[in-house]
DNA sequence: ACCCCTAAGAAACTCGGTATCGTAACGATG
DNA sequence: CATCGTTACGATACCGAGTTTCTTAGGGGT
């Protein structure tokens, strides 16, 4: 049942919260979950795994989400999985809230943490990796995969810790940044036509050499 | 002494090599290694330290070498830091190598050395930070130091696989690819003036219109 | 010869995690 | 209705990592 599964996870995290994650046993939790030593390990393999308890639930619809798509929609798609992270997150609330306070806490628990995301990390990876090409491609791939996760994180961290009143749009807005990142090789390896990028320095303001560059492309 | 330590580390490696990283005991190992059980864990704290001899050194040369520079020297500083972790590892050689086989079969010491590299990222995103102002600070610190980290793992990875005869070019050419990445935002927080990056779509050809804007900025 | 400090060993204990076996509930099938 | 397989849970015994505490040996300085 499911319904066990949720006593025991009630039952640690209190317990967490009143001693501290290495005071409490797997002993303590299990009594006061009203179950066995033998359920608890059945359900959760370990006593860090009952801190993340849906992790393998969002694993799973990443990799589903990621399934699909083309070359195109490659940015959709993994904006998209990486806010199925956040929304998980977010449906938690106080939960995922005593959670931050833990991992704050425990090196442990934060490093358990930092894991599962880099895990979010390779599928993102994985997946763009089988839309780039050219030599520097498994860079490329790592570089963008890093970026978007790191992105996340600094946006659900902000709202962790109570700074953020709006997740999903800082989310989209540090995506946009983060898209900027990627135009700025993107170019390099497949030359779709059509658009370019062009990095040049000069001494001569925007305003003032944007007219002039403007005319020079529309003549 | 680090004699005794150093004998530890190579029992430890040769029989994770003989039998696996689950299957071997500390018992084990200290036998081995003609030194008590004790004497085990007052050196190394838990059995997969082990694997990591030299982390905290590494740790420690990363933070004196990020003690000083200034925000000109910003990418200088962080690059160097980041080519004493290359170094470390170049310099262990085999062990290294050693290493990378453990951690790619054992997932806990997988997310170990994952553990450790953010670790590193760590150092890197507060130096930094201390050198960057504006809003999205937080959020470019954080994605400039993932991408330092990011480059230095792949080439890393790479040697360790055997598939790079020059890693430390390799670096320095990945960490070009870096620098350009924080080239496309470093500009909307500290305007220097006399230089501007631009992003314009056209369907018109590269080398049709860069002729055409040198003209237009020369004028 | 005395003291002090550090490195190492010995032994007992806690607790997370595994393996094995037993058993009650339940639905499908004959 | 009886039987069988499956699923979920409990009970017990065991292993091994990590901690604590106490003891012992050396080594260096006054």
């Amino acid at each position: 049942m499911t319904q066990t599964r949720d006593r025991m996870v009630d039952a640690a995290f209190a317990l967490f919260d009143e001693q501290g994650y290495a005071a409490t046993t797997v002993e303590q939790i299990v009594e006061r979950a009203g179950v066995s030593r033998s359920t608890f390990f059945r359900a959760f393999g370990s006593k860090e795994d009952v801190i993340f308890p849906r992790h393998d639930d969002v694993q799973a619809r990443i990799a589903a989400r990621l399934a699909t798509g083309s070359r195109e929609t490659l940015m959709l798609a993994v904006t998209e999985a990486a806010n199925l992270v956040l929304a998980q997150y977010l449906e938690e609330g106080p939960l995922a809230r005593s959670r931050y306070r833990l991992t704050r806490a425990v090196p442990a628990l934060r490093d358990r943490e930092i894991a599962s995301m880099l895990g979010y990390q390779r599928l993102f990876r994985d997946y763009v990796l089988r839309w780039l090409d050219g030599p520097d491609a498994e860079l490329h791939a790592e570089l963008f995969a890093g970026a978007v996760v790191t992105a996340h994180n600094v946006v659900l961290r902000r709202w962790l810790r109570g700074e953020s009143g709006e997740p999903r749009r800082e989310f989209a807005e540090a995506m946009e940044t983060v898209a900027a990142v990627r135009a700025s090789w993107s170019r390099h390896e497949a030359e779709p036509s059509g658009s370019t990028v062009i990095v040049i320095s000069s001494d001569r303001s925007l305003d003032d050499v944007l007219p002039a560059i403007r005319q020079a492309l529309g003549e």
